[in-house]
Order: structure tokens, then sequence, then C-alpha cells
DNA sequence: TGTGCGGATCGAATCGATTCGAGAGGCGAA
DNA sequence: TTCGCCTCTCGAATCGATTCGATCCGCACA
């Protein structure tokens, strides 16, 4: 523009027009031979890059084209709380890593959006440029979210989210693996089973389960997997964590068990790895050994390197799961109609978990 | 465009000129009622608004924005592997959640690389819509994926990068870090230390520790922390893992500790944490208590619950470390020079370390 | 030699907003 | 009453590429 240097260098960066001016071929061309969308002569083609190489020219600019296409290449993804927090839980880290690895396949990038944001949330949805939107088990403002997203065109996949019209879901089997755990406990012989869940709602605090909370939860792994327990252990009572962490899984483990000898459970279904892992450490802590004091039993097949035995527990495929809501996404951009999807989920017989000790 | 509907649902999307035709105003003006960019009339706002409202527009679209105004208001975080990989590593995780949350305050978002990507590689990251772009602890490819940047004038900033030429560097005193654990041992008695490092390059696995690969070592942490520990020892010998994880770190342990008691270290300085932990196990794995037969030291402050005792560490304000980062793309983007910075860590002594047994 | 055809190239419109200079009123001060 | 200034609004250029239809040329075939 401004002033008219005679190398490529100084404040104006070079356009694709100044390169097709210096090759002596009109803009489209140049455009055809930098894309590839059409016909050019290898001379011509040769000709172009050799005007870009000279005036450092390093290819289109992406916002212009993505103007002109309508298309950023980026997609965006929706997770619960901030990064440092939600980043905490392997299976949203394997779940990102599949969807990712999907993603990066076809060279569309992942923008980290957190629901958590306060001013700025409405502001990045809606203004972030992006394709698609995946949902990573958010909550409360998803509806919100997605009529906005809904409004400026912009198509939605939820993982565990909940099963809203017209937008393609990424489950697992959360409710039946939970009974599957169950049922191996019952025909273990226990009868006094207590559970550890996790958050059922966005800002939920290591608290007794109630059945209030357990009405209003929004966040769908959690309650599917309490539902999934009381199938099997209708009374079952327990505590709700707040994250999926070896410390909450602890702290809640210590809640339930450090009671007198009558009162406590023989076994605690805990809904992640990581928080019966914590449960596990807590009954160590109380002195209480497991499996022959208690038995416990995760979620997720994460496993968990400092546990002295493996868990009993479901695995679920997280990085499938990503990777289906890739595929999904990128179906969806192909004008497709991706299908909603549930996984299922493997058990898989630990050493935590045994008959209950004779009372 | 195309068939003008009287709803403004249909296919056509409203842009921002049919919003302003609609409230009898200019484009311009409609604009500047979106942008707070100049003086409006209250009412005309509330009119253009009001016609939004009617016609569905959410908003001016973010590509034709950004074009306009040059800035996508994205910010690109490089990570040298799949996500999977490097977010296994709390420290980065750490970083990670202080960058987006410093950069959030601004309405900026964060679109995740990998540098490990092959044939996209290079494509996304010329082809991607940044602003900036911040490398953590990327290797190899950094130089010309810098080089790449800069010619597309995108301004790059680096967290234990390679200090480069006209990039700022946010960096933590890695070298003087480990040499204080390194003293802190060399006072407590040990003269028989060994080292657990972090990869030194990209693709690293599972070896032991020889000059050649120290010398060809690309990834600056480990590097550096090698010598700060033969600043004290200059002949210590190590294992280098792959990542930074428990289970490299057992591995690792089994190495150098599964010989003969005369041959086995009274001492391991481990690069990280949670290697540090998984050395922490191998010992237990082979019957030495911790720290009476073997003292081990960590690096970074990570508490690592489930270890029974305290590491002796240093600890790096990962999350500030980040958060400089966000402020400094922040400063960059605002015409500024940021500068390098280093930051301190802080020796904290936890359980794990003790006078070497008699022998 | 005339016609048809296909590949290469060009022109011009377009994507949707932002921005700057200019114009139009309205109001207070001289 | 007139001049000047301030506030609000408008027009038009611009950001940098993509894309569609039209044109042009050479070559094969009748």
């Amino acid at each position: 523009m401004g002033r008219h240097s005679d190398n490529g260098e100084a404040d104006g960066r070079a356009t694709l027009s100044d390169v097709a001016a210096r090759a002596g071929v009109s803009p489209s061309t140049a455009s055809i031979a930098f894309s590839g969308q059409g016909p050019v002569a290898e001379a011509t083609k040769a000709r172009v890059l050799a005007a870009a190489e000279e005036l450092g020219y390093t290819g289109p600019d992406p916002l212009a084209r993505s103007l002109r296409t309508g298309r950023s290449g980026i997609v965006g993804a929706l997770i619960p709380q901030r990064i440092g927090t939600s980043f905490r839980d392997p299976v949203i880290i394997q779940t990102l890593d599949g969807l990712a690895e999907e993603l990066g396949q076809g060279g569309t990038g992942l923008l980290l959006l957190s629901e958590r944001t306060r001013e700025t949330d409405r502001v990045s949805l809606e203004a972030a440029p992006i394709d698609a939107l995946v949902l990573l088990g958010c909550g409360v403002s998803s509806p919100a979210a997605i009529a906005v997203l809904h409004r400026r065109g912009v198509p939605v996949i939820t993982i565990e989210g909940e099963p809203s019209a017209g937008v393609a879901n990424i489950d697992v089997d959360n409710r039946g693996g939970t009974r599957l755990l169950a049922e191996h406990l019952r025909d273990l012989g226990h009868r006094d089973v207590a559970l550890v869940t996790l958050a059922l709602d966005v800002g939920d605090e290591l608290a007794p389960l109630t059945d209030a909370a357990l009405e209003a939860g929004t966040l769908r792994p959690g309650v599917a997997r309490v539902h999934g327990a009381r199938d099997v252990f209708p009374a079952a009572p327990g505590i709700i964590a707040s994250g999926s962490t070896i410390a909450d899984g602890r702290a809640a483990g210590r809640m339930l068990l450090d009671v007198e000898a009558s009162a406590r459970p023989t076994a605690i279904m805990a809904q992640s790895d990581l928080l019966a892992a914590g449960v596990v450490f807590a009954a160590q802590d109380l002195g209480l050994s497991v499996p022959a004091d208690l038995s416990v039993v995760g979620f997720d097949g994460v496993r968990i390197d400092e546990l002295p035995m493996p868990l009993t527990t479901v695995s679920q495929p997280a990085q499938e799961k990503g990777a289906a809501a890739g595929r999904a996404v990128v179906e969806l951009l192909d004008g497709g109609q991706p299908e909603s999807r549930c996984f299922p989920v493997v058990f898989e017989r630990g050493g935590t978990t045994a008959p209950p000790a004779e009372r």
C-alpha cells in the first residue's frame, strides 16, 4: 500500500496481488497456483511461486481466505471449568486428545473455550471464529450457548451432554456401566453400599448426596451413574465430590468411613477411578484394608500407577469418544447429519473388590 | 443475498447491512452501534439493536471483522507432543491455565497446536489465523517455526525456549534450582548421586544419559537441570526418561536401583516431581525405604497426593509463568516490546531426603 | 480451411465488516 | 443574526483473497 518499496520487506507485507503482478499474471491465476483449485500451466505456477519467494510471501492470508470461503478451519471445544481444573481429569484429556487428533488430520485446529469465564463468556462464544463447537460435558449454560451458536449458523456436537433435538451427542453407557459394577458388588454379597459421585451441577462442593441435588443435577455423567447404582441399591447414600481428583476422593472417603464400624459401608462405588483411588487411600489412612474390609469400584478405566492393586472398574473409550466427536464434526462440516452415538463400557475386575467381611 | 425472505430466517443469514437498512441507518452507523467505537445517539442505537433482534442478527461476523481489523483475537499455543501426552504433565497444564486465564481477560482465545503433527504441521502453523504464538518448551522445529511466523508478521513468545534474538523468553531458574537441590544433598553427605532427566530431545526414549545426548539436547529444561546437578556432582550418571510421568520415573528408578547394593546411588535427583514419585515407588518395589536407604528430590513443586510423604523439591511458579507469557503477548499486541524474564524457584524441604546410610 | 473443443488465463463481483473524512444540524456565544 | 463548534450520521474506500463466467489460444478433426 503506502510506500512501494522495491524489496518485499518494509512494513507493507506482500499480498497475493503483488505476487501476481510480479509474476505477470492476474490475481485469480495466482490464487489457483497456490490453492490448486483449478488448472494452471506448470510454467505459470513456477513463476508465481518464484515471485512469491522473492517477495517473502508465505501464502494467502488466512483471515481473508476465511472470509471468502466462510470457513476458519477452527473448531471450538467448550470445557466446563478453567483449564487447570478441567484438565486434571484424564478422561477429559483423553477425549480432547482423540478430538484434536481426528480434527488435525484435516488441518483443523482446536480452540479452547471455558464455560466458566464471566463477562467474556458470551463475547468469546459469540465472536469466536469457529466452524463448529464441541461441548465436553458442559452443564447449565449449554442450552443458551447452543441457541446463540445456532443463530450464528455454527453447528454443535455434545459429548455426554443433554440430548437435545438436532444436536448429535456422543455418550457412553454411564448408567448401564454403573449398574454392572453394582451387580458385581451385589453378587459378592454387599448390601451396604455408598457412592462418591462426580459433581452433579456446576459449582458443586463436597456434600452429602440428596434427592434434591440429584433432581437438579445438570451434569449428565454424574446423574446417570447415580441412577445406575440405584437401579441395584435403591437406597444407597453418597457424597458429591466437586472434582474428579484423588484428593476429593480421599476427602469423600473419609466422610463415609470415619464413623463407627457398624455404620460403615462394606463397599464404595466411586464415579471415577481418580475418586476411587482417593477412597482407597482414605481407607488406608483409617487402617482399613482393601478389599478385605472395604470393596471399592471406580469408573473410567484410567490406570492409576500409584495404587497397590488395579481397580475394579468399567473402562470407557475416552479417546475413541473424542475421535468420534471429531468425525461427527467433519461430517457436519461436509454437510452431513451425524448421528448420536453411545459407547459401551467394559467391566474390568481388579483387586479392589471381594465379599464383605463377616460382621 | 439470493432470495430475500421477509423473515430473517431461511438460509441467508442477516448481515450488518441488512440490519442497518431495516433500522434506516447506514452500515457505518450500525457498525458503531455494535462496537461502541464512536458517538451514536441512544435512540439510534436502540433502533439498530431492535432491528438486529428482529432479524436474528447476533453480531458482526468475526471473520469479516478480523479481516478488516487484522486481528483474529486468537493466540496459538504450540505444545511439543500430542495433547494426550503433553497434558499429562501438570506443569504444562498449569502454565496453560495461567496463559489462558490471562488472555481470557481480554477476550483472546487459545488455539492448541501440536508440534508433533506430520504433514499438516507447516500447513496449520502457516495458515492458522493467530495474532501471536506461544511456544511451550518446544524443541527442534522451533527455529523454523519462528522463521515462518516472523515472515507472516506473527510475533512469538517462548516459554523455556531457546533464547533467540528478538523473541521474549519466559524462563525459570532450572540450573540454579537444581544446583540448590544438589547442594542440599551434598550437605547431607551424599556423594553417589544419580539423575533421572526429562527428555533432552524430541523423541527421546528411556536410556542412559550420555555426554552426546546432553550435547545434542534441544529441550532446555532437561539440559539446564543436568548442568545444575553436575555443577555440584560433576560425574553424576543418569537415565533419560521420555515423559514426565510416574510410570517413567518408576522404570528409570528400577534401572538405577536394581543393582548390587555397592553400585547403588544413595540419592536420586529426578527432574520432575512426577518422575521423583516414580522413583520413590521404584524404591519401595525393591524394598528400599525412603529416605533411610535412598534420598530422592524432584523439581516443580507439584503436590503428589498419593505419596506417603512430601517430596524435597524446588517449586516453580508454573501458573505465574503462563500468566507472564500471557501478559507478554498482550503487551506485544499493543505494540510493546516485552522483556524476557526468568522466575526464581523456591527450595522446599520435604521428607524424602536424609543423610546417607552407613555403608 | 473452417469448426469445435478443451485447457489456461483474466475480469469483476463478492465475502461482511470497519474507518476516515466530510456533511448536516443544533446550540451557545459574540 | 451570525459564526463556530460539537455531535451524530453517511459514503465510499478498504482489508486480501476466491470464484464464476467469459475469453483466448492452439490443436485435432472433418
